[in-house]
DNA sequence: GTGAAAGCGCTAACAG
DNA sequence: CTGTTAGCGCTTTCAC
């Protein structure tokens, strides 16, 4: 008599009446089986509360049925979308997704990453471009089908799904400038290690460059992702004088901090002062004042990636990277108008 | 010859000039192991390249290493904070974290549930006490480790940790109360199969009538858990009269899409009108005006849950359920004030 | 279409 | 402390 707790492949084969074999291939080759056996495995497995043991599948060296996903944070609402996009897909293909967050360590992540691979991932999917030389060189050594997520690189060394950050950058630049906006402060997170913070700033800087703003050393101001950072960066910033006449925020969150800040400060977003983020996150439309932004669509992203990874666990891994570019749009709102002077 | 992409324990074995056995003891049981021979057959690792084999090792019917999660979803701050104070303390832990969302549908909750166990996760953590019977009793069946997240209830079926939501919705509601408040609405989202929304919601009604006020059935507002659903609905509301002088929502993203809403229709949020939310979400004391609120302390939850499940996984399974009630505590701050008439 | 048998990579006795 | 041996639960040839 077995152990009630664990009911393995034989006794459901008993049960139904068939070799071990049948009921293996009525999983996994169900057209290779008898529609009838079929039936009588599957009575079996009810009776039996049967549950299949993903583990000794995985050992065959075969199919393991899961994806990693590396984030730096699930902490705020930064990935939600792009995560929550990418999970349903993943799992609309069958696929569990195992989740490791890095805190934008990537030292850490390497070792995420091998820990992933020791529960035999068929694929991984990570934030960006930065990861350390480690961990490039074990994704090509054991030729881990992997995607990267959220900013795109026409010479990626791995795939890639995303918009263009440096574009975004120049684009939300453009669109300050052409309000008229010359005295513009900045608010980035720490751009090391992070090249889709990275690439924006330099989108922003090179692009006011280009049109003959600098930005003074004292309005480039660096914040972490929260909105309680990013308000008290920006009361920091307020408390000096002079004030610039607009803010770019490195991204969605920090602009609604910035945004507190000034009408905490009993000014009004946008007459007394523009501010914009990037990102476009869910609230982001629906908040009052409305945020200018650039929509990066995380949904897509997240979807488009899941797929890419799906498509290189079954296909050619010898391939070169796929990069999916999504494109990245301007969404002009309430927190920014033209400066009257 | 072996396949140089995977190499196996062997190997190391054999690079290692010792049994394959010793290898595997060097991982499980360190210490029964000569420090020599660790060091031989850390550089034999070292050199091959090789990674442990999970599901080599949880065929064993000994440990996956992975604990399964499942909430609701992924795709907004509700449960960030929460997720991510479990999963770091998981990890802490030696275990990685297999996450599923269900979309607050039951009957996905449990096939997910049945796939988690299909990779044979060692524990599992859920959100709440409301799942279908199935799932109840799939986990008592196979005797998994289990524990439910966010709401403490004294007589769970299962392992819970978490703040007493009733006790929050009372508490918010004695806030609003003890303020003057008499004309009240609500905004919550649909509480069926979400015993965190109803407790909170029970405990507002209940309280409110223990005081002799009644929330009109137009002033009892249903809404989604988003910014932009809960701006909508209040709106829609504003656009009626009378109106009330204070509404208390669900939770801090209501809240927020609510006071949205005020301040769009030029209200002053409070002198206007007094709004609450309930979960004190990390932006919610930093933004403007900040939120009244019911403080449900996410990271000491995702925490203590995490070490409640694994203490049921390496300890006795057949003990009593672990109840652990975690403190709420109202946070008043500006998005109330007292009643002038 | 189905069964028998070999073996996936690893671990836990058991000897030594 | 270390090696030998016998599986863990499943999948996959290869026969029938």
């Amino acid at each position: 008599m077995k152990k009630n707790t664990n009911v393995d492949i034989i006794d459901v084969a008993i049960k139904a009446g068939v070799s071990p074999a049948t009921v293996s291939r009525s999983f996994n080759h169900p057209n290779k089986v008898l529609k009838s056996t079929q039936k009588r495995i599957e009575k079996a497995i009810l009776q039996t509360g049967y549950i299949r043991n993903r583990a000794a599948q995985a050992i065959q060296g075969k199919r393991s049925g899961t994806v990693g996903l590396i984030v730096p944070t699930l902490d705020n609402a930064i990935f939600s979308n792009l995560i929550q996009a990418f999970s349903v897909e993943i799992r609309q293909h069958g696929f569990t997704m195992l989740v490791a967050t890095n805190g934008y360590d990537l030292d850490d992540e390497y070792t995420l990453l091998r820990s992933l691979l020791e529960h035999r991932v068929e694929g991984v999917a990570l934030i960006g471009h930065d990861h350390s030389k480690e961990t490039y060189n074990l994704l090509n050594i054991r030729n881990v089908p992997v995607v990267s997520m959220w900013n795109y690189k026409e010479d990626s060394l791995i795939s890639c799904v995303g918009g263009e950050n440096k574009e975004a950058g120049i684009e939300i630049a453009k669109h300050i400038s052409s309000l008229g906006h010359t005295k513009i402060a900045m608010a980035f997170p720490n751009v090391e290690d992070n090249d889709r913070a990275r690439d924006r700033k330099i989108g922003v800087v090179e692009y006011l460059n280009s049109q003959g703003i600098t930005i003074p050393e004292y309005w480039d101001i660096k914040t972490e992702y929260s909105v309680s950072d990013a308000r008290y960066c920006a009361e920091e910033l307020f408390n000096k004088y002079p004030h610039p006449t607009a803010i770019i925020a490195g991204n969605d969150v920090i602009a609604r901090g910035i945004i507190y800040a000034a009408q905490s400060y009993g000014m009004n977003v946008p007459k007394d002062i523009s501010i914009t983020g990037i990102g476009d996150f869910s609230s982001s439309e629906s908040s009052f004042p409305s945020i200018t932004t650039i929509r990066m669509r995380p949904n897509k992203v997240g979807k488009k990636a899941a797929s890419v990874l799906i498509d290189r666990i079954n296909g050619d891994r010898e391939a070169e990277p796929t990069r999916i570019k999504v494109s990245v749009e301007i969404k002009s709102r309430e927190s920014t108008m033209t400066l009257k002077n």
